[in-house]
DNA sequence: AAAAAAACATGATATTAATCATATAAAGGA
DNA sequence: TCCTTTATATGATTAATATCATGTTTTTTT
């Protein structure tokens, strides 16, 4: 057995995110980008990123528009949404909320183990998450203090 | 699409720990317990449990007896064994550690805007999962501090 | 209008993880 | 020693995820 991928985030929310942040930077309503292009700068296949893309399009994180000069591209408003937002359209609400061992009957009132031990850290990033916008996001990479290794 | 478990860890390892946790708390040496048994109070399959229930005796976070008067059990040197080893023996390694983005030149020294965001929150439980032992949350289960609602 | 350029919608295929099944080997009791 | 009991090894099947492919619709340009 070998596993070298983390796997708190699907595939499909790792490559969202991505393009999404990659949007954020570098497209606006009057330099758009089309799926080609996207693919190759942020390294995923064209035909996979193209449906994810629609799929955040439709769910207004990013925006788009059909026809020559079209393509996808990143708004003030769409950079207001959440990374928590981004990874509930692909991914689904609820993945990172249920307990760790997936225990039904597991709270915060009656906690199993690993829940008692990883659940107060497992909250905070929920928070982050939660709070952190696309926006926020962009800043920290505009100013060189993060990275997009893509 | 539709999601409602917390993927942190894959199943087989969310089997795995129950099942460690139950061997923990209800057995020893001279009261093993079969593998049908196992199943039946911890609510997993028998045929998939068993599978873990080898590889996890092979990798001694359990031991085994075959024949009549056979079963698993926990030793006191298999409930020195911590949390992040029982993860590891059925996820394999690294699975927690990389990027939470899967990007391959994200690093604390050029950290990826997700990776500076919750990277302290994901060491963090990787050191407590690393420093607890299968006996720390043993003693926690026998004093009522938490529970195992399987 | 008509043609071309783009996203949109839908579905097909491939890969991986989850689940199940069964034949083999070891241990204990009659 | 032989039969029963139990874990062990191995592999088959099913389900979920990831990946790819293609026809349809909308928009712009000529």
């Amino acid at each position: 057995m070998k596993f070298y991928t983390n796997k708190m985030l699907s595939n499909s929310s790792k490559y969202a995110l991505k393009a999404v942040m990659y949007l954020a930077l570098h497209t606006e309503e009057n330099n758009k980008m089309m799926v080609k292009d996207i693919s190759e700068r942020i390294n995923v296949p064209k035909a996979y990123i193209a449906k994810l893309l629609q799929e955040l399009a439709k769910r207004k994180i990013i925006s788009s528009a059909k026809g020559p000069k079209g393509g996808f591209y990143s708004s003030p408003s769409n950079k207001n949404r959440t990374i928590m937002e981004v990874i509930e359209v692909i991914d689904g609400k609820k993945k990172m909320e249920s307990c760790v061992l997936g225990l039904e009957d597991c709270n915060e009132q009656h906690p199993c183990p690993i829940h008692s031990l990883i659940g107060p850290l497992k909250s905070k990033m929920i928070d982050l998450l939660d709070s952190k916008t696309i926006n926020d996001l962009a800043q920290d990479l505009a100013l060189n203090k993060v990275f997009l290794p893509i």
